[in-house]
DNA sequence: TGACGTTCTGACTACGTAGACACATTCTGA
DNA sequence: TCAGAATGTGTCTACGTAGTCAGAACGTCA
């Protein structure tokens, strides 16, 4: 009397280990223990519960079981343009290897006006078991983040405040510096460089890295052109450059905007490689296949990804169990193909 | 005595809305009521629970509240290939979708080996409210889904077995007609079809598309290649047909295989326009700076997701209110950039 | 045979929230 | 002034699961 019936005679309520345990004639506790596969329950008993199970579409409340052991098997993932290559990838590589581990994901996408902290505090809500930051954006101060569960960031991430906090991802400043460097090594007196959205800290790290090789080379350091990981801004940036006659070499942080890039100085007639070169970033499924071929740094989301989850279902499980080190970054690769070569001479 | 202290002194458990009763000097149920904006709070009690809550910290339990209620206010969604452009984009504006709905989004990928029933089971457990099929794939015998759950999916799926199913999508078959008639119409003689993977309806419909169009306007139907999505498969399927002279009209069903087909071209000296004609699928953001820019067919992600989400969490929030009949597919477009040109004159 | 250990099972209960309901207080109108 | 409505608050309880513990059924060894 205390609740009406939750659904009349036609859509009557999902069945819960409690009916289970009625028709297989045990309590329901022992269906409990088929369910989670414990010992000492009768080979005989187990085969009973489970037939029960099926008859009624038995299926675990997972509320209740949160409820009651205060975890709810589920990883919050806060993500940021998951319709770019490099953060859909990394989500779709999260979710495979969350997936052999019994950890569900719920995604939370940080969209205009909401901050990192916004969608944290919706996915605390919710008692996910530990979170996961996809390419954090600058957001000026600090990520206050005020738990204790553990935090696996990809890409760096200062300021973050929570306690449990490990951090992994590609070495975008090492990165930016290898391209650059390989442009100067083919004899550019300069490289130019078209930079990512300066919110993201990856492409503040790959312009960093660019920064850095060019001190250390002592080249001239040219002004820096901010897209916003869009062919369309790596269009707009290579008209800039293509006017420019001074310009043989150009680092652009996406392989994206490089199309664009490339569109750019095509259309100014100014040859690839033969006046200009021009590296990108990402690798991209189609960088082999463009006009020409794009000389690119890829990205190795795989290791990171797995090696962070790997940290991060550790840190769940047994918060005092220290984990692995985090891993060192894999070697740096460029993908050398026809985008890129010496300068003409001069003359 | 019964369960031990939830954690020890040193990290003590979350505070419940029991303990922000106790210290604003309240029920419980009054901080329910305030939590939940119900009417029939005093202001100045609504002010002394709200401190209270700051100053614990106090976070709403949704595991407790979803055992309670039924709900979870959270949907499924089935992903597949979610690191393509169609599937992320549209895993994107659902996520934006379902925001303002308060409703939060758990994913499953259907990798190797999963069929959908298992990821559906999955997500049944975990107590989510409704399913979203993204991208459903063919898996032969239909998709036997044991569930009153609404079930909403993004691109056709026969045999959906589910009772309380919307489908909405994209119109891939009068796409793949509009293409291939565009190409029709500047005069060339036949189109031929790099395919998507035939397990996908959407690669399907489209291949049906351009079939439909060839038989309707009488030309002969060549055979088709079919591509895997990528770039790569794209090249394959062009360098086949490059080596052929006939060839002189390419519908490809998305334009990531575009991009490999016009290498392929490109490769072995066959110019676009003006050798071979070539029209994409998708309208990715780097389509307009391919050389040459692709004509294509855009997809309209957002209204269809839009609407089906609407319909979806009208059927959930109440399954008796007949909802708004699905959207008609928008007008479809076609880009036309430079891939297309009408066939150089005979001899 | 009886003490003891191992295997198996059930009764009871907490988890945090919100629904049903009772009741107290204030306001409204005749 | 008092009935009756509107407003405000508390008590009790269910939701489905799994932890704790009591104890039954069975074996084993002295």
């Amino acid at each position: 009397m205390a609740k009406p019936e939750r659904g009349d005679s036609s859509a009557r309520r999902r069945p819960g280990s409690t009916d289970v345990a009625r028709l297989a004639g045990v309590s329901q506790k022992t269906v409990s223990r088929v369910l989670n596969d414990e010992p000492y329950v009768k080979e005989e008993v187990r085969l009973r519960v489970q037939a029960a199970m099926r008859e009624l579409g038995y299926r675990r409340n997972d509320a209740a079981r949160a409820l009651n052991s205060g975890r709810t098997k589920r990883i919050g993932v806060v993500c940021l343009g998951t319709a770019l290559f490099g953060p859909s990838t990394q989500l779709v590589a999260v979710e495979r290897a969350l997936r052999t581990t019994g950890y569900s994901v719920t995604i939370v996408n940080t969209l205009e006006g909401d901050t990192i902290a916004d969608a944290v505090e919706h996915l605390l809500e919710q008692g996910v078991d530990g979170i996961i930051l996809s390419e954090p954006i600058d957001e000026g101060d600090g990520v206050p983040i005020e738990t204790d569960l553990p935090v696996l960031s990809f890409g760096r991430l200062p300021g973050l405040s929570a306690k449990p906090s490990l951090v992994t991802g590609g070495d975008n400043l090492g990165a930016g510096r290898t391209a650059t460097e390989h442009l100067l090594g083919l004899g550019h007196r300069t490289v130019w460089h078209v930079a990512g959205p300066q919110r993201w800290w990856a492409a503040q790290d790959r312009l960093a890295g660019w920064r850095q090789a060019l001190a250390a080379a002592g080249a001239p350091e040219p002004p820096v052109l901010e897209g916003d990981w869009l062919p369309a801004s790596g269009y707009a940036a290579g008209r800039e450059l293509a006017a420019n006659p001074d310009v043989t070499a150009i680092f652009v942080a996406n392989d994206d905007m490089a199309i664009g890039v490339l569109r750019a100085l095509a259309e100014a007639g100014r040859s690839v490689p033969g006046d200009v070169s021009v590296v990108g970033f990402d690798d991209i499924p189609s960088a082999a296949f463009l006009t020409p071929p794009l000389t690119t740094v890829p990205q190795d989301f795989d290791i990171h990804v797995d090696r962070g989850i790997a940290n991060l279902v550790t840190e769940i499980e047994s918060p005092t169990g220290d984990r692995s080190p985090l891993p060192e970054p894999p070697p740096l690769r460029l993908v050398v193909r026809h985008s890129t070569a010496a300068p003409r001479p001069a003359g």
